[in-house]
DNA sequence: CGCGAGCTTGACGTTGTTCAACTAGAGTGG
DNA sequence: CCACTCTAGTTGAACAACGTCAAGCTCGCG
């Protein structure tokens, strides 16, 4: 499940990771000598909400999903892109996972060690800046979130679904997804059976074509639509 | 509307504040001389959802909700304490309020420019570490809202509400509420009419105690488990 | 005294869940 | 190579939870 062979250098990621930018080359290189890479197989768990939360970490291969779990239910939060941190809620926090992750694919992790970043934090005020951007940033996109799940029909929380899929992960209008229906189902906080049921409508109507786990967007206008009166 | 009269020092809010708790007396002072006390009366609007936010406010006396718009449709994320700061997920993210501010009781509030708090995250760090702690607790509680509101029934729901009154807001097992039957159906993501129904079952079930806007939990346990289980 | 906002109640309709059954494909072992 | 099993996906029917609508109530206020 683990190895520690590091095939990749923190300048390799840092066009990814908006919030490495203001690190000089030397707090760069201290990241890179205080990390470790490690591969997951698809169904591995990434980290166990309730568990100390002692590494940052960032997915550089393959995809994941965030998930909080209650009662043997999950709501996944979000699928995690290569732009994203994983563990910054716990920062300062409990020290403590809030959330579970688990991959959706094999995948490639980078893990460093929470204390690295605190101390980051503490002496680069700019580093500082864009973590708080960072953890701002993700609270505004759960908000949107809270609303689809709270406030929409369920074709509006799979316009959303699927939108988030396109816009956050894929970037792009055509994607193989790397989740079940049942993560689908979590996602947007309905039972499976619903989410067949409405992808199914959703083809017939010619919104999206979709064949078993391959999506192609054929009416963004129709899906921001439904996303938004849904 | 507002009036510039201080009648209140920072000194006096600082044991509210955990975040204010690192900041040395001249930075306090830097807050004091660079803030206006403001009033507002009940059902005034202190932030508008998507103005901009150049200001961090702290509600100082009364009650005020913040809520989420969306299509005339409100959710309410949380009845806001004297131990919150208002403003903090628009910092180093686009500098707009992502939620609107309402005062559901006539409220005193304290208007602090963001630029000096953010040169105060530059220039202390353990200032700036509070400020990530705090975001972070918010981000924790809505996690819990996320999961009241589209993992649980009814029941469930409007024992979060009740219990988050009791605890974040009134700290007592009895308090007059300031909201209406609508603010509460807001803050549980139903109908106002289902809100209704289901205080008078938790009434005649002796779980609560109902009349008009006093409540008094009778029964914390099963409170509790219809948080768990609802 | 009358008006309006908030509150309450009952009847009814809709949305979405649950349950049960069935299908398809992938992996396993004889 | 063929059962066997397991998981994911799919479908239909029955049902429950909740929202909507319409009406009436209460109380504070002008």
């Amino acid at each position: 499940m683990a190895r520690t062979i590091k095939k990749l250098s923190c300048q390799d990621c840092i066009y990814k990771l908006h919030c490495f930018h203001k690190l000089t080359s030397e707090e760069l290189d201290l990241i890179d000598s205080n990390r470790v890479e490690l591969t997951y197989r698809k169904g591995e768990i990434i980290c166990k909400q309730g568990s100390f939360a002692s590494n940052i970490l960032h997915v550089s291969e393959g995809f994941s999903k965030i998930y909080i779990e209650h009662n043997d239910k999950n709501l996944i939060l979000k699928v995690v892109s290569s732009k994203d941190l994983i563990g910054l809620p716990s920062i300062f926090n409990n020290n403590v996972f809030h959330y579970s992750v688990g991959a959706l694919t094999d995948i490639s992790v980078c893990s460093i060690n929470t204390s690295i970043i605190v101390n980051l934090i503490r002496e680069n005020s700019s580093f500082a800046e864009n973590i708080i951007a960072e953890i701002n940033k993700n609270m505004v996109q759960y908000f949107d979130r809270f609303i689809s799940l709270t406030q929409k029909q369920s074709h509006g929380r799979i316009a959303d679904a699927i939108l988030h899929l396109s816009n956050d992960v894929f970037f792009s209008q055509e994607f193989e997804m790397p989740i079940t229906r049942k993560d689908l189902a979590e996602l947007t906080g309905m039972s499976t059976e619903n989410v067949i049921r409405i992808l199914k409508e959703l083809n017939n109507d010619r919104i999206l074509s979709i064949d078993n786990k391959k999506i192609k967007i054929l009416s963004p206008e129709l899906l921001h639509k439904l996303s938004e009166f849904g």
